[in-house]
DNA sequence: GTCTATATTTGGATAGAC
DNA sequence: GTCTATCCAAATATAGAC
């Protein structure tokens, strides 16, 4: 770790590292073609990160820490003020993902590197993220529990799990939509967002 | 293509790509491990499909002429009788995926190969699919829409995009759900196919 | 159609100078 | 911390005997 001023060697790694996951896969995208696209020494990875495994692991940490912190601060805020409802914990969760993919460059595309961590069967790292980031998706599956008592636990989890599906999906915007010309990236994130929370609240208390 | 009774070395390669592509990704999987995997030599696939691209494409082509073909048809018949309905229009999609999945060793495995396609941005492969199978999704869509003539075309697409993404997420069974022991595969997955249904009318009716 | 052997490229990782 | 150069393993693909 440093603190230097401009984008860090480290930094840049990390940053085409996302960009070219998102693209080609985890096996498909090479350290050769990660250094090449972050402009830096192709040793420097091994230098930096020990290993290719270790340098994925990093990608997810770098935005998943933030994004955990954000959703379950949300959360924790609704519950204070009595406020939690299907939407608004909906909300809750999707909204911080939906700020991270508008942030910059780097947010939307690490949506769908997120998305590829599901497709992968790889078992070391669905142990690593459900490690690190489990806590999360048992604090709101214990909010939905108590928003709908009249749900038993497996039918609830059906539907949770079926929730995420659908969330993973659009937020990694693998669909059929494109933006329409004249709208903004924003706009049409927000529409999208807007459409799932109303679409999943639905088949939760259907 | 050949005849032969047993499996030709043709299908054996089929097979043992499709289990892998699933497990480690189009890029992930070598075709040293699929011949391997085979028990076939290692240039048989260069000679049965000249590349390991062409290989993947005949992996889709071979499980989905036969899926498409039953979707439409069910879609036909349901349309014949008059009885679309949101249920039986997601039932005609959903079901021939889940005998598939029920089929022998290599259905189940192939939804997952087919959620994978969708987060792969390939550009070869998306064009591949879109304009070989396409057309079902588009017949479907003019069945919602005849069912949900309220929605405007916009709103309708939206949902449809979301509800697409969960059945591809949920059928490729990445969820978080565990087969629980003491129920079959067959049971498993009945369940899921009826909670999904149920979950995603629930969406598109919202 | 199938095999062995090999050409050729690309990948992850490291050594050692600066 | 960064570079060049290189090792070594693994990849795709092909040539040519059978």
């Amino acid at each position: 770790m440093q603190q230097s001023a401009q984008f860090s060697t480290r930094q840049k790694i990390l940053g085409a590292a996302e960009e070219l996951f998102a693209e080609r896969g985890f096996a498909g995208a090479s350290l050769r073609q990660v250094t090449a696209a972050a402009k830096v020494n192709l040793a420097a990875v091994n230098y930096h990160f020990g290993s290719k495994d270790n340098l994925i692991e990093e990608v997810f940490r770098r935005r998943l820490d933030e994004l955990s912190r954000r959703r379950l601060e949300r959360l924790a805020t609704l519950e204070a003020a009595g406020d939690a409802s299907l939407d608004t914990v909906l909300d809750a969760f999707i909204t911080p993902a939906l700020e991270l993919s508008l942030d910059r460059k780097g947010g939307s595309v690490f949506m769908r590197v997120l998305a590829r961590a599901f497709a992968e069967h790889n078992s070391n790292l669905r142990t690593f993220l459900s490690d690190n980031y489990g806590y999360v998706l048992k604090d709101f599956a214990a909010a939905f529990a108590r928003l709908l008592p009249q749900l038993d636990k497996e039918e609830l989890y059906w539907r949770l799990d079926i929730a995420v599906g659908a969330l993973t999906y659009a937020m990694a915007d693998f669909g059929m939509i494109q933006r329409r010309s004249g709208e903004s990236e924003r706009e049409h994130r927000e529409q999208m967002a807007k459409h799932l929370i109303h679409f999943t609240a639905a088949g939760l208390r259907a």
